[in-house]
DNA sequence: GCGTTTGGCATACCGCCGGTATGCCACGTA
DNA sequence: TACGTGGCATACCGGCGGTATGCCAAACGC
């Protein structure tokens, strides 16, 4: 104990510990958002954090250790981004509609974009990307799936929802690329959003439930 | 002039030159394909090639270089495979669906999935792999989708038809992960091809084709 | 209060890697 | 046959990720 301040009984060696750990991954994340994780040096990370590298090691396992903290970080802020921002929807295909704009929107912002949909699967290798993201965004869009495929008159089973989650993830993550590229980001956005439209619309009229919406008892956990 | 075997009048020289690059490129898609680009050195490119560093920065201008050489490769031998398996199909929805199965075919060998899809991006940067990319595989996806929107009903301009092939690029990405990384390929091949039918038939009773719009809305494929 | 322990770093150093500079030598050419 | 040059091999450099070691104040036992 000894606590010095009252907050929660916390020390101050463990205060100043959170502090530098933090200040290691925000500076990691700026850096690797903009320089990429191969041209960025962990000697410019604890420099900008205003530590050694010692430090470094002594909180993360090393460049691939702390490179995994920051995607954790992006991932849980994007994940919780979109879950809120699906919260008012009534049926899945509205529900749909809106998670598609807010993970449009996460998209936009260039570290989640740029170190989650394009380092991640290269530097963490894809068995390992896996695990973080089924933790997070992507089992938001697979709820998502779910709620959308869920008993319609076709036999789409379970496998079949996790592949064509997979398959809209992939979708999303280029449409990102064409938002984030564009000379029009909003034009490219509208253009995105009018096309997922059609491919929804296309497969609503497929599946063939208007507006019935009756198995949307229990779509996500919220 | 001077040549020794009469081919086509190419002296000893150039054929050794040529001989040694070939070497080069081939031990360093081999590399590339198996450690990704970061994990393989120049060091273990020239020492499978049986040559020295002096060889690989004759041919090639660096890392960076020699993997642009495969990658070019990898897409020209890919968007012929492609464009040839589209030979055969009359209307632009068969021509989709030849399309999409050979597309699927390459994106199951390890050098291209990884390389092209996964490592070009953050390699060579956006905009270069954009480059790369217009004059091989997207180029043909995109005059698929061309065929496919063109003349309808609904709005669809140039735009909207490169943010739909960006989207389609991404979703088959995705869909070749979903395959390699799958315990069974043949059946994940099945959902894939099942749910790409379900978005284009989807498409297609929205755009609405006058002609042969029979239900064969057969989701399972086996 | 006081020695002791230990978490939280800083410092120094190593091996490897991509890239460059230099040199050489057989092949092509006249 | 003499010369010029393409096609490499060799040697070396700075920077990188990672490790080993040391130190020092903050926490803890008494």
């Amino acid at each position: 104990m000894a606590t010095v301040a009252g907050v929660a009984g916390i020390s101050r060696r463990q205060q100043y510990s959170a502090a530098t750990r933090r200040a290691l991954l925000r500076a990691a994340e700026q850096l690797f958002a903009v320089r990429g994780y191969a041209a960025t040096s962990l000697d410019a990370i604890v420099s900008d954090a205003k530590v050694t590298k010692g430090a470094l090691y002594h909180h993360f396992s090393g460049k691939q250790g702390i490179f995994e903290a920051v995607l954790s970080d992006l991932e849980d802020q994007a994940a919780r981004s979109i879950t809120k921002a699906m919260k008012g929807a009534k049926d899945p295909w509205d529900q749909a509609r809106a998670g598609l704009t807010a993970f449009l929107e996460v998209l936009r912002e260039p570290a989640y974009s740029r170190l989650v949909v394009h380092e991640a699967p290269t530097v963490l290798g894809p068995q390992r990307f896996a695990e973080q993201e089924e933790r997070s965004t992507f089992a938001v869009l697979r709820n998502v799936v779910s709620g959308v495929l869920n008993g319609d008159a076709l036999g789409v089973d379970s496998q079949m929802q996790e592949t064509f989650s997979r398959i809209f993830f992939g979708a999303l993550a280029a449409a990102g690329d064409a938002i984030v590229e564009s000379t029009d980001p909003s034009a490219a956005t509208q253009r995105v959003e009018a096309a997922f439209g059609l491919l929804l619309d296309g497969m609503r009229s497929l599946v063939g439930t208007p507006e019935r919406a009756d198995g949307d008892a229990e779509i996500s956990g919220s």
